[in-house]
DNA sequence: GATGAATGAGATTTCATTCAT
DNA sequence: AATGAATGAAATCTCATTCAT
């Protein structure tokens, strides 16, 4: 690696847990900087101000985060369909809690961001709609497969969505709940024949 | 009301719509100051520094978020059960949006406080639980009245407030999903007798 | 005078020497504020940014650069018509001329920014019109009084003007001519009947 | 040329056009070296520093800036003084306005320096020197030539200079007089018997 | 109950300059 | 003949906070 490239990801390495450590706006370049062994502004020899900084942290936590690295349609089939499923949920529980703390609290503070600033909040719809999306092919799939009623897919997926979403934050807060068991009980109503 | 509490009252309310607007880091003393069209200085005869107030903004805004005024367990019984689950639901829906954004975006500044500080953390846990227990309590007497299923009720009742506290998320960051839909799956996926 | 006044001036009083010594880009505000003895941030109390601190200087600069200072026409009369034109332009070359090198290197700093910024290319257009049209109005008078020859006044007005506008400039890069003499010429032009 | 004399010159041009737009302290190396194509790093090989380079732009402006330029004694003689001397004044009038203003404003900043910096006072001396003593000289020659009355020589080139160098800073500024009228009543007065 | 005046600490950013390559 | 990478110094400006009045 060259030089510039290696400061470049020491920077951006750097940033990154401090993000996460101390929040966007209270992590100064001097801090940054600091953290590297460089000084302040030679930060500007590798990105042209604070703000190209904070978006290049961005990208490389996003794309990280796509609904295809926890569930890979590919290897779904008809037999493993539900297995498969509560696999990519339980998943997320036994990785490595430490950086998995890491990666969500800078992503909390982006979506803090996209809460103000049109830039990020048009990405982070769009991660989100890559996941709302991904659970809606995939019951798709199911259906398709006989293995799901092929009723109310959408709002299924929807909810299956929104609950996959929500325990990576109550993760992260700390709160310590059967997310096996929530997980599951998410799941198998996906195969309820509507009875009601 | 005496003069104190009036601006003090002011203060609050001023510093509340500001946090919601430009968050907590980027709103100075000096721009709540000026919105409640007092000095700068002034602001320390009320509270005794920016964390103080930091900290009466996040009791104005956590003593609205209970449990019960989304779900008046009173007013539950065996034969409205379902119905009032879902319009417990419905009803954040309904609700004057942008006022329902303020409120949220505040929510979230603290979400991320709490990340970080201790003092927010068990406070917001408290929070989140008190809608976690509200779920629980609720689904117990449903099934006591022999609406729910007596199984596995815990884990129906906190995916049933995953679900009920991101769609709150969603909204905040203007997805349009149908909410109705999903908060209704939701809803009827605990009254299924599980047949798998 | 009031605390804020008596700051409020010697802010201007120093940012004045010290653009008129270094220039008013090589004036830093840590200059001005060691100068006067109170802090850096202190001035943002003053003055909102040092753009402004720049516009009231001009303002203080400028308010004293006007014709009637120089060409009282009250006093002026057919006997001491020239006597007194002659008096205007050799005043300035009695006065005091340290203080006048200062205010001109200021003034002149001002002529460079009008040259790229609008908001003071207008003002510094308007004083020099006001002594082009006050030495128009003098000949004027001189006409009807008869002791000019009623032709021509315009340029000879405006000759008069750049003559003793471009005097003050040599003097200042300390030129040593007979500006005296200088100025009598152009004076004695004035009055002369056209005989070619 | 060679390379080196090459990127040398188109430094010098580049700093010059930067230098008339931003001023000499608002242009930066960076800004110098972006136009011409090259590293930052690359205009130290060609000056030593930022200084040096200045003092180049210095020469080339005013290597351009000579009394003989305007008025070439060599083409003066008894028949044609007045039309020459006309003539030398309105040909600036009638350059390429652009062009003009781009060397008057560098001019300007020079100006500006030689109030704070030996060494460009002198030159800057020197020159506007260059211009009195020629228009003396000229004044000389009409008197051995008997169109100009030989009384005050001195007085009236000045008088003279200081028009015509006047008459460049006004039209800088953009002030809109008629130049050729006050260029015209300037040199008929040199022409005058003194009759008072 | 509030303010006028000020401040120390620290933020982002710019710039001329250096030096090994 | 030129550059990649970096830096010390310093610029403007913001902010929470203080304290005499």
């Amino acid at each position: 690696m060259k030089k510039k490239d290696l400061t470049h990801s020491q920077l951006i390495d750097a940033a990154f847990l401090l993000f996460a450590e101390h929040g966007i706006d209270k992590t100064s370049l001097a801090m940054i900087a600091k953290e590297v062994g460089i000084s302040k502004p030679s930060i500007y020899y590798h990105f042209s101000s604070k703000e190209e900084l904070i978006e290049r942290i961005f990208d490389f936590v996003f794309s990280d985060y796509r609904f295809e690295h926890d569930f890979d349609l590919a290897e779904f089939n008809a037999d493993n369909f539900r297995e498969k499923l509560l696999a990519g949920g339980w998943a997320m529980l036994a990785v490595d809690k430490e950086n998995q703390r890491v990666v969500l609290k800078v992503l909390n503070e982006f979506i803090l961001s996209a809460l103000r600033d049109e830039k990020y909040r048009e990405r982070l719809i769009a991660m989100q709609q890559n996941y709302l999306d991904g659970f809606h092919r995939l019951l798709v799939k199911g259906a398709e497969w006989g293995v799901v009623p092929p009723v109310n897919l959408e709002a299924k997926a929807h909810m299956l969505a929104l609950v996959f979403d929500n325990i990576t934050s109550y993760l992260l807060l700390g709160l310590e709940l059967k997310y096996q068991a929530i997980w599951q009980t998410a799941v198998d109503s996906i195969f309820i024949k509507e009875a009601n």
